[in-house]
DNA sequence: CACCAACTGGACCGTCAAGTCCAGTTTGCT
DNA sequence: AGCAAACTGGACTTGACGGTCCAGTTGGTG
């Protein structure tokens, strides 16, 4: 790998960015590479140069779709450590769904599940997944040490069931067009943990 | 559309089975309709005689699967009006899981992910789903007419959550190859039933 | 300012995809 | 038996795809 100039670091992020809006939209295998280059304005051989191969590019994506997603997500959720913050969490998450009318559900998910047979992308996936939770392990962990959360709650466990109703929330509610789904899957998940909270 | 003799329905449901594997293992996009004549010792023109083009194919194997997928489960739900019952869907519904090792989610939901953005399919689909739904919901019907289930729950709202966490987790466990997503997901929405029984 | 690596444009290639076409065979019906 | 519809095999067309190549430009460093 050479060292990039700042031109050629502008260049290759014009293109993940360009990937990443079309993979997400049309899927991977449906999006042709001369249709990257068109959307980002730059030609094959550049595409070649930074990426080698389509391969190349999915994985880049996936770390790009990952840094927005996760990132996002990690930013709300850092200074979460209540129920009540967790809730806010859910109706962001749902808000931001309506808002986009339950067109297209989780990038992350749709990749992972076209991915799902392709050794390299499914290991970056589930290291992708891994961090998402890790930020829920955090609030889970922050709420047990203010004794919010009983001892015996494991902030794994709740994180992975949360991380799990989000994704099927947002499959069926992509699926069905109506919020309804991830509505109930978050709230299901956040029961989950009220239920877990130190008696009083 | 001409009515078709015992010899052309096996043909078409030859055509049908082999698509609904490779679809499933590769994706729709990444399938040609030559791999599908090949594993199902077709020709081009018969594929064309029953399917008009590759979208027909398309939604015929979004009903077979249905048929397998759905099929499957309403066998195991028709006669469960229990926790009890739930619970031993739960476990062989990770068994299974269990079995093939984790390699490959639902194959609606993997299409329902792939196909998130083409109208006929998705809302094929999203009536897979509902069909998928309804079997849920005639557990917990029965669950509530035998008083099993306090007269406040909803049995369309439990039936939706079941099928959000079955879906999460059996993304998540695709991608970590790991059960325990699927296991916690479902153990997560078979409680939220539990808290919804009948005090006594 | 000179040099070399980084970078770029786009023509080009081989392959394989979806879809068409038609001549020929089988099937069910009367 | 005979006829029309259902069915079949496979050659063929057209175009798009991933990937290669190379000649040329740009830009940072000594």
């Amino acid at each position: 790998m050479p060292r990039l100039s700042s031109r050629g670091a502008a260049t290759r992020a014009r293109i993940v960015q360009a990937a990443t809006e079309l993979f997400f939209a049309s899927g991977v295998a449906e999006t042709s590479l001369d249709a990257v280059l068109a959307a980002s304005g730059t030609s094959k051989s550049q595409l070649y140069h930074y990426f080698g191969d389509k391969d190349g590019l999915v994985l880049a994506v996936i770390a790009h779709q990952t840094e927005l997603v996760v990132g996002e997500h990690e930013r709300f959720l850092r200074d979460v450590d209540s129920l009540a913050g967790l809730y806010r969490w859910r109706d962001a998450v749902v808000a931001e769904q309506r808002r986009r009318q339950c067109v297209g559900g989780c990038p992350l998910g749709a990749l992972a599940a076209e991915l799902a047979f392709a050794p390299q992308p499914r290991a970056a996936l589930a290291d992708s997944f891994r961090r998402w939770e890790s930020h829920l392990v955090g609030v889970f962990t922050r709420m047990r040490e203010s004794d919010a959360l009983a001892p015996e709650a494991s902030p794994a466990e709740l994180a992975t069931m949360v991380l799990t109703a989000l994704q099927g929330g947002l499959l069926l509610t992509s699926t069905s067009r109506s919020v309804r789904p991830l509505e109930l899957a978050l709230s299901m998940a956040l029961e989950q943990v009220a239920g877990r909270l130190r008696a009083r």
